[in-house]
DNA sequence: CAGAATCCTATACGATACTG
DNA sequence: CAGTATCGTATAGGATTCTG
């Protein structure tokens, strides 16, 4: 099982700087290469798992699942699994992970913003 | 020199998939667990070398100046080195660096919400 | 004061192959 | 379809020491 950690930014000093600033308690939520970029998929609306590897080409089966899961695990995306044959999982925001669509908006209009420069 | 370049967040496959996101854009500017934090500091004004060290105490100087130079490059930052002895060096936030503001305060405020759940 | 240099560890991510 | 498992690499970040 080898129980596969992987929580995102990494934070070796363990007992000093756990979360005394809002800046970082938001990266290690959205932080990494991936995370943003699904939030801002499922914001658009609920999507399937093989909808979400066609929107996302560049994402490894790896990295959508783990990342999916740790989504999971902080309240940001739920999952409705159907039990049928073949199986039919769709992923979709939280009201949390809703709550982030200003955030995830600020950085859109921003980065338009610097790439005219 | 070794050319140290620790260019934010990884990106293996260099030809693909290069900024097609706006969002991946961001986080490759201010992603990471220090720069966001450094940016924040510096949103309440300029500050000299030795007080952001003593504004965020947990960070090592290599991380500190590694990402000064970084959000120096991408132009969020200016340097302002006098040449006096001792040296006085002020960081302060660009145009482009100020115009994160909206940016980190909806990260803020989302992690208040998220944090009363 | 404001850094540079060196060495090291943890982990994020990629590629590929396999499964209920 | 929706995942798991395993191996390998790149890089973020830490600790310590040294300097103009």
């Amino acid at each position: 099982m080898t129980q596969v950690k992987e929580n995102s930014t990494r934070n070796y000093n363990k007992g000093i700087s756990i979360n005394n600033c809002p800046v970082t308690y938001v990266m290690n939520k959205i932080g990494g290469h991936w995370k943003p970029i699904i939030i801002h998929q499922l914001m658009s609306g609920p999507k399937r798992y093989s909808e979400l590897r066609k929107a996302i080409p560049e994402i490894t089966e790896k990295m959508l699942i783990q990342h999916l899961k740790q989504l999971q695990t902080d309240d940001l995306v739920n999952r409705e699994a159907r039990p049928v044959v073949p199986p039919v999982v769709t992923y979709s925001l939280s009201p949390l992970g809703t709550d982030l669509t200003p955030v995830l908006n600020a950085m859109v209009e921003w980065a338009f913003r610097a790439q005219q420069c």
